[in-house]
RNA sequence: UGAGACAUGGUGUAAUGGUAGCACAUCUGAUUUUGGAUCAGACAGCUCAGGUUCGAAUCCCGAUGGCUCAACCA
C-alpha cells in the first residue's frame, strides 16, 4: 500500500461556526438528531448573490448532515410579491444545482396562524390597536427613551377578538387597525415594544385569493411556520439578530397553544444568524435593483450587468465558480467588504477548465501573407481545451488574408514589444511563424491609419514540420482568416458602479442631498460606459455553439454566448478578462 | 446619550489555552504555440491597555473603531 500522505484526502477543512454548531447539536441529540432547514424567499423580486450565499448554506448544510431544505416563499404581503418571482426563483435554485424537499408557501399557514392569535388575543398577549401609524411610531420612543403604552393596551379580550375578526371583513380601511403584541414598550429591543402581528391591507393574494384582508406580519409569520415545518436551524443574515428574542417568543407561545411541553431544546427551531455578503462595486438590494430595472439602465433582471444569479447566468458565470467563491469566502459575523477580484478569480479557475479556445478578433485590422497563394486554404485542427482533452478538437481556416489585432502590430515598437513590427517575426496560433518585411510593412490611409499590414510565412514552422519548434523572440498571436469568418456582436461589459462601495456611497449622497432617493442617488456612480457593443471576426466553428456555452476568446478574455444568439446573428458576451499581467 | 453583535497581513478567512496558517491581490523567477494556464519563491497580520495563566489571537476587564436596531417591508 502506497503510505504517503495523501494531502487532499486527509486535508480537514475547517468548519465554519454554523456547522460547528449543527455538530455540536447532533452530538447532544438536540431535536432527535435531526437537521431541517429552509430557504425562504420573498418572491418580490429576482435572487441574487447574496441569496447565492444564504442558498448554499442552507441546502448544503442539510444535505451534508442528512436533512432536508425545503424552499418556502415568504409571502406575507400581497402587494408587493408576484408569481412571475416565484418561478425565476426556481429557475435559479436549481441552475446553482440545489434540490428542496417541499415547495411550501408562508401563505399556507394563514389560517393556522388566524387561529393562533385568536388564541393569544384571548390569553391577554395580544390587542387590536386603532391609533394611526403615526401615533404608534410616536409612541414606541427611540433605542435610547423607552416608549409608553397604547392606551388600547388594556382593551377588554371580546373587543380585540371582535376587532380582530373584523379587520378582515373588509370593512375596515387599512391603516385604521392594527393587532400587536402585548409585550414591553420599554424594552431596549425596539421590537419588543408591542410589535405588530396583523395589518389590514384589503387586497387580495396572489395564492389565497379574497379569503384574507388582514395579513400576518413577518415576525410574527416566520418563527411559527419554522415550527411547524420542523426546521431545526433557522439561518438567516446578521441583521436579524435583534429578531431573535421576539422569534423565540412567537415560537415559545405557539408551543404553549399547542400543549407542546417537550423540553426546551427539542422540537424547536432556533435562528442563527451569519453575514451577509457584500462586494465590492456591486450594489445588492432588490429595491435598487429594481430601481436599474425600472430606469433601464440595465435591460432588465438578467442584464448581465446585473448581481442578480439570472444575470450572472446569462454573462457566463458559471454555478460552480459562483459556489466555489461563496466557498472561499465562507460564513462569519464580520460585516466583510468582499474583492470583485475574489470572485473573478474564482470563476477564471472553473471557466478555465471548462470554456472552449477559440479565436476572435475584436479590434481588427488586416494582415497579408505576401507568400501565400491568393485562392488557397489550409485547414488546420484546433485543440477545443488543453486543459481538457475530452474536450476535442475542431477545425480552423488559413489563408493569404487575415484578421488580426489592431494592438498587435506597432510599427516603432518599445523594446518590450514582442508582437508584430518591422522586421519582428510571430507565431500565428495554430498556423505558421511570420515575419514583417524591415521596410515597408504596412499601408496607410491618407489620415495615417494602419489599413493592412505585409508579412511572409517562414515555410515548415507549422506543428509538426521541420522548423516548428524554431526560437522566435515574439510572442503568439491569433487570427481568423478575412475569407472564412464571420461578423459577429460582441457585448463587453464594465463594471456598473465607478465606486468600490456603492451601497455606502449612495446613502450618504442621499443623506448630503436632501434625501434624494432611486435613480438621482444613485446616477452620479454609474458607470455610462459599462456596456460596450463591439463588432468582431470570429471562427465560423462558433455558429455551431448553444446559447450560454463556455468559451475562451484567446488572449482576449472568457465569453459566452448570449441568450438571444442565433446562427444567423451571433452575440457574445464577455464574462471575464484573462488574468492580465502586463 | 440605550441595547446588541463584531474586530487576525491590502482583502477575505483559519486557529477552539500550546510553532499565527490558507486564498485572493501585489512583486520575482522558470516554463509555455494564449502576455492565459502551470511551477517555484517573496512581501505582508493578532485594534489598544490592563488582568488570569508556566503559556493568551483565544478566557476576564476596560478603551477604541465601524456595523445593526426606532417599516402597518421581509
Amino acid at each position: 500500500m502506497n503510505t504517503t500522505p495523501n494531502t487532499e484526502a486527509t486535508e480537514k477543512k475547517s468548519l465554519n461556526f454554523i456547522e460547528q454548531m449543527i455538530e455540536n447539536d447532533l452530538k447532544e441529540g438536540k431535536n432527535g438528531g435531526k437537521v431541517q432547514t429552509r430557504f425562504p424567499p420573498e418572491p418580490n423580486g429576482y435572487l441574487h448573490i447574496g441569496h447565492a450565499k444564504a442558498i448554499a448554506l442552507d441546502f448544503g448544510v442539510a444535505e451534508q448532515y442528512g436533512g432536508v431544505c425545503n424552499l418556502r416563499m415568504d409571502d406575507t404581503n400581497p402587494q408587493k410579491e408576484d408569481t412571475e418571482y416565484v418561478e425565476a426563483i426556481k429557475r435559479d435554485i436549481e441552475w446553482l444545482g440545489f434540490k428542496w424537499g417541499d415547495i411550501l408557501y408562508a401563505s399556507d399557514y394563514f389560517q393556522q396562524l388566524w387561529d393562533l392569535a385568536v388564541e393569544l388575543i384571548k390569553r391577554g398577549k395580544a390587542y387590536v390597536d386603532e391609533q394611526s401609524a403615526e401615533e404608534i411610531a410616536a409612541q414606541k420612543g427611540t433605542p435610547t427613551q423607552p416608549g409608553q403604552n397604547s392606551p388600547y393596551r388594556d382593551r377588554p379580550v371580546e373587543e380585540s377578538l371582535r376587532l380582530f375578526e373584523e379587520m378582515n371583513s373588509g370593512n375596515v380601511e387599512p391603516g385604521k387597525m392594527v393587532l400587536r403584541a402585548k409585550i414591553d414598550m420599554a424594552s431596549d429591543n425596539m421590537h419588543f415594544r408591542d410589535p405588530i402581528m396583523y395589518r389590514v391591507l384589503n387586497m387580495p393574494h396572489w395564492r389565497t385569493g379574497s379569503k384574507w384582508n388582514a395579513y400576518p406580519m413577518y415576525d410574527y409569520t416566520h418563527g411559527q411556520c419554522d415550527y411547524w415545518e420542523g426546521v431545526t436551524h433557522s439561518l438567516c443574515t446578521l441583521e436579524f439578530v435583534a429578531h431573535r428574542p421576539l422569534y423565540d417568543l412567537f415560537v415559545d407561545w405557539a408551543k404553549e397553544v399547542a400543549g407542546d411541553d417537550k423540553p426546551l431544546d427539542d422540537n424547536r427551531p432556533r435562528q442563527t444568524e451569519f453575514n451577509k455578503l457584500n462586494l465590492t462595486h456591486i450594489l445588492l438590494s432588490k429595491r435598487n435593483l429594481l430601481v436599474l430595472v425600472q430606469e433601464g439602465i440595465v435591460n432588465g433582471w438578467d442584464d448581465p450587468r446585473m448581481p442578480t444569479i439570472s444575470g450572472f447566468r446569462r454573462r457566463g458565470y458559471s454555478p460552480e465558480g459562483i459556489l466555489a467563491f461563496i466557498n472561499k469566502i465562507g460564513y462569519t459575523k464580520f460585516d466583510a467588504l468582499n474583492q470583485m477580484s475574489l470572485f473573478e478569480s474564482a470563476l477564471r479557475e472553473d471557466l478555465n477548465k471548462r470554456a472552449l479556445r477559440v479565436s476572435a478578433v475584436v479590434d481588427p485590422v488586416k494582415l497579408v501573407i505576401t507568400n501565400f497563394p491568393e485562392d488557397a486554404t489550409e485547414v488546420y485542427t484546433a485543440i477545443n481545451n488543453p486543459e481538457n482533452e475530452a474536450d476535442g478538437t475542431h477545425e480552423i481556416e488559413f489563408s493569404r488574408e487575415l484578421w488580426i489585432e489592431r494592438e498587435d502590430f506597432m510599427e516603432d515598437a518599445p523594446k518590450k514589444f514582442f508582437r508584430l513590427g518591422p522586421g519582428k517575426q510571430v507565431r500565428l496560433k495554430n498556423s505558421y511563424i511570420i515575419q514583417c518585411p524591415e521596410e515597408n510593412c504596412c499601408k496607410k490611409d491618407a489620415d495615417g491609419n494602419i489599413v493592412e499590414i505585409y508579412a511572409e510565412l517562414i515555410p515548415e514552422t507549422k506543428t509538426g514540420e521541420a522548423n516548428a519548434n524554431m526560437k522566435i523572440k515574439g510572442k503568439t498571436i491569433h487570427w481568423v482568416s478575412c475569407r472564412h469568418c464571420i461578423e459577429a456582436e460582441v457585448r463587453n461589459y464594465d463594471r456598473l458602479w465607478l465606486v468600490e462601495n456603492p451601497r455606502d456611497e449612495v446613502a450618504n449622497y442621499s443623506k448630503e442631498h436632501d434625501n434624494v432617493r432611486g435613480i438621482e442617488a444613485m446616477r452620479p456612480f454609474l458607470n455610462p460606459d459599462s456596456l460596450q457593443v463591439r463588432k468582431a471576426y470570429v471562427e465560423k466553428w462558433l455558429t455551431t455553439r448553444k446559447p450560454l456555452d463556455y468559451l475562451q476568446f484567446q488572449r482576449i478574455g472568457y465569453y459566452n454566448v448570449d441568450l438571444d444568439s442565433t446562427p444567423d446573428h451571433l452575440v457574445f458576451n464577455k464574462t471575464v478578462g484573462l488574468r492580465d499581467t502586463k
